[in-house]
RNA sequence: GGAGAGGUGGCCGAGCGGCCGAAGGCGCUUGACUCGAAAUCAAGUGUGGGGCAACUCACCGUGGGUUCGAAUCCCACCCUCUCCGCCA
């Protein structure tokens, strides 16, 4: 959420680095709600104060005389005009509300131009493409050969967009998943945190996911709650109504959890395989800040991601988000692309975004910077570290032999048995 | 799921329907004392909104209601705890 407030104070400036974005956005309307919003706040806290004082009066006045009676009527009126009165605020306040908490993030400075993803400029690249002496195969058609991967029976047990790992591919999914956190923890300095993968509506509406995203999410409608669609939605309200101590940020947290996503609107969109699944495992990175720190923070983060990758000897590149692609709640965001050569492609497997106090102000996750001084908001970051089913992919694509085994990287073997390849399932199984 | 108890400031904990934004304690900040520290003493110490400001308004789990007036009374909901039942 934007604050309303400076968003008054300076329209022009907050239109035009909104519309970098590419959408018109009109912000008059939100203006002159807030506008109606104090007029409504002024005109009634005036009668309150009125009334408070009449009834300062009253406490000592003689109940029984007319005097008092009088008094009583007139305040029975302003009593009730103060109920209208707050019963427009609260519709005006209502109305505000949904407005701002539709508008997206503005773009950092440094975000550059550009309509969409096409336009985003590559800041770095690290490692170089695998050479082959045969034709690589894409993951999913090596998952079926070698039995690792199972969608068909996905599809009868659950429905699309689901997969069935079995022996090694179980084996490397859990493998990366103790990798990465414990790289994440030792490392990089992040505390570990298990959290629930159901959340409430209000934890939804603190990262951004909700009102406008509603429809992305897996509901249980009976109890309210909603599978989350990544751990930062748990994570990042971990924090939220509280005033942090200054002294403890920046604050890291590394979580594993399963993401749940309905991908409304995808039909058709990666299909095959296991890019694009309604559930998913990963671990993300949440950090919380000073706003002088986050830019540093968010360098910082998506070096702890990049690492991984390193660590793993996987090809990527690093992509800066242009204010076109930019996620609504993002001021800044860079993309890593692994290198997929089956698929001959670059393919997202980790975005780092600095949100800055857009979710700390919707969340209301503050700092004290020292005792006495006013709490302001912290700057909240994160970003996949990595998405682990995307890795599985990129490992299972790059590593892969000519009789149909799959190298282990030196890194997971010890959270492989030592094991040097993944061997392909016994037929009968398949 | 059944029975009961309870939700008050950073924490503990009081609170006859008006004198309660809220006693007291702890913690914290500042000052005094001290070579310094501890102890002691004194003062201060919630959040948000409106207003250039003086100032003012709201907030005692949440939402309604009664009343001139609600932390205090009534209703609903949420959450926590205890016991019983069920259960990995």
């Amino acid at each position: 959420m934007l604050d309303i407030r400076l968003l008054a104070q300076d329209p022009e400036t907050f239109a035009a680095r909104l519309a970098r974005r590419g959408k018109g956005i009109d912000l008059e309307p939100v203006f002159a709600l807030d506008r109606r919003r104090r007029e409504l706040i002024q005109r009634s806290d005036e009668l309150r104060h009125r009334k408070g004082k009449a009834e300062e009066a009253m406490k000592t006045a003689d109940k029984k005389g007319p005097d008092f009676a009088a008094f009583r009527d007139e305040m029975r009126t302003v009593a009730n005009e103060i109920k209208v009165l707050e019963e427009s605020l609260k519709v005006v306040e209502a109305e505000l509300d949904e407005r701002a908490l539709y508008l997206p993030n503005l773009p950092d400075d440094a975000v550059p131009e550009g309509a969409s993803a096409d336009e985003n400029p590559v800041v770095r690249v690290w490692g170089e493409k695998p050479v082959f002496d045969f034709e690589p195969l894409e993951h999913d058609r090596l998952g079926e050969k070698t039995g690792l991967l199972d969608f068909e029976r996905a599809v009868k047990i659950t429905g699309a967009r689901f997969t069935v790992y079995r022996g090694g591919a179980a084996r490397l999914e859990r493998a990366l998943i103790n990798f990465m956190l414990e790289q994440h923890t030792t490392a990089h300095g992040y505390t570990e945190i298990l959290p629930p993968f159901m959340v409430n509506a209000t934890s939804m509406q603190g990262t951004g996911q909700f009102p406008k995203f509603r429809e992305e999410a897996f509901e249980m409608e009976k109890d309210g709650f909603f599978l989350v669609p990544t751990a930062e939605v748990p994570v990042t309200n971990l924090h939220r109504d509280e005033i942090l101590d200054g002294k403890r940020l920046p604050v890291r947290y590394a979580a594993y959890t399963p993401c749940f996503r309905r991908e409304a609107g995808s039909y058709g969109k990666d299909t095959r395989g296991l890019i694009r699944q309604h559930q998913f495992n990963k671990v993300e990175l949440v950090q919380f800040t000073t706003p002088e720190d986050s830019a540093r923070a968010h360098e910082e983060l998506t070096g702890h991601a990049e690492k991984i990758l390193q660590l793993l000897g996987l090809h990527y590149r690093v992509v800066d988000l242009c204010a076109g692609d930019l996620g609504n709640a993002a001021a800044r965001t860079y993309d890593l692309e692994v290198w997929l050569p089956g698929q001959n492609a670059y393919r997202e497997i980790s975005s780092c975004s600095n949100f800055r106090d857009f979710q700390s102000r919707r969340a209301a996750i503050r700092f004290r910077a020292e005792a006495g001084k006013k709490p302001q908001l912290v700057h909240t970051l994160n970003g996949s570290g990595l998405a682990i089913g995307r890795t599985v992919v990129a490992v299972l694509e790059n590593y892969q032999t000519a009789d149909g085994r799959v190298r282990i990287p030196e890194v997971l073997r010890p959270f492989m048995r030592g094991d040097a390849f993944i061997e392909p399932e016994s037929a009968e199984m398949i």
